[in-house]
DNA sequence: GGATCAAATTTTGTATGCAATATGCATTAC
DNA sequence: GTAATGCATATTGCATACAAAATTTGATCC
């Protein structure tokens, strides 16, 4: 016990030597993108030669990355016949946006409360190249910026577990929020509301802060839920 | 056709030996059961091979097992050293309690709205089957029960990410819920906790529900947080 | 011609084997 | 006597092989 707890300390550093053991981490980082950026449809089957073939590996690492995505929720394994991209109705949509809402509402208390100004002035730093992205119409920059921002906020509220399981139900929501914004008047009113957010987070108001984010991810729902309805009407209805 | 359709609804419970094409489920159950019901210490490296002939199975549906524990923030993977069990440090503990705290507030405004009777009077039986199991002094009995009324009255909200998030940190948090209510007197506050829990309920009174799960999860960390300074203190200062 | 059943193929689930790395011990040098 | 280095063992990571189940296809019967 003693002999253990003197080797304990080496975990401060790590600076870019993991990659040669971590098959299935690097496949699990690349199979979620590849869900989450919509290359992979709701309700495919993933099979699992051909994505081996295609990433030049054995099956054992790959079933073991779609493990974990079950686990994190992104896809669903069927017993003796494998593994299909989660699908999503939209009740399983508003409500987990209405969690990640809560989240983040909760998260405002304790950011307010307790960030650092360095912490703060990182958010403030990513709104701005926010910005920049949307004046210069940069589609892709902007989500990232804007997901990065949501998830800079929840830390801010230094509760691990919180942010962890934030940027979960966030991961399963981001498909949905790249459609998200399609018109430039939805755009500027998320533009908007984030510029709100930055200030009541620069002032520390809390009730300010969570007032805007209610709205800001009220607003959310109501964008996805337009397009949601619009891409759903063809396919199937649930719920 | 009609004989096959008529098993393909069966996945609503899932009690234990069901199908021999899910051993890396079954391992995963019972490997999630001896780590949360503490079996398996925390920090204690888990030898892949010695699990695997205790369990008579071979080493790859259990590391699929570790991934899926890996993924719900119970076990460690340490890269070419294999996984360890999770420790949690006294402030991961209580930020923990703190989200389930927020969760469990955030769905009693929505369960008090738009439960059933029915899913309410379920809670009622599995609170009197905790008093019960109180008065007989059966623990085991009772902390089950526990549990099954904070996951069922979250069920109420109708809300299945919200199910989904609170049951997994739920049960990282279960061994400590375990060792938690230690002296009598602690556990008769619990119980009377539970009685203005359930009683708030049945009157569908949001508030008053918020109020009382509040101060129930708040005392809850309180009775943890004894047991954890004395039982970490003689181990290892974290935080 | 359509439907049903059976065989073949595909695909998943599990076991085993091999290579690479970490760990522990012993020997040696200082 | 202590520390460092090299070797042996153990354990992890991945690939392959084999078995069972599901899907598809084809043939036969009505």
């Amino acid at each position: 016990m003693d002999a253990e707890s003197s080797r304990v300390e080496k975990n401060a550093v790590s600076p870019v030597k993991i990659d040669r053991r971590s098959l299935h981490g690097e496949i699990l980082t690349r199979l979620r993108t590849m869900i989450v950026e919509g290359d992979l449809a709701p309700g495919a089957r993933i099979n699992e030669v051909e994505i081996c073939t295609q990433f030049g590996v054995s099956r054992t690492p790959l079933r073991e990355a779609l493990r974990s995505l079950a686990s994190e929720g992104l896809v669903e394994l069927v017993p003796s016949r494998g593994a299909v991209v989660r699908e999503f109705s939209a009740k399983e949509v508003r409500d987990t946006i209405a969690v990640i809402r809560n989240m983040e509402e909760f998260a405002c208390v304790t950011a307010c409360a307790q960030a650092s100004d360095a912490g703060i002035g990182e958010i403030r730093a990513l709104h701005d190249a926010m910005e920049a992205a949307y004046e210069k119409g940069d589609r892709r920059h902007y989500y990232n910026l804007n997901q990065q921002i949501h998830t800079h906020l929840v830390d801010l509220a230094d509760n691990s577990a919180l942010s962890q399981v934030h940027e979960t139900l966030q991961a399963r929501m981001k498909r949905f929020r790249y459609a998200g914004h399609e018109g430039p008047e939805n755009w500027a009113r998320a533009i908007a509301e984030h510029r709100g957010m930055i200030e009541a987070l620069e002032a520390r108001d809390p009730d300010r802060l969570k007032a805007v984010i209610g709205q800001h991810l009220g607003a959310a729902w109501e964008r996805v839920a337009d397009m949601f309805a619009a891409t759903q009407e063809g396919t199937k209805e649930k719920h």
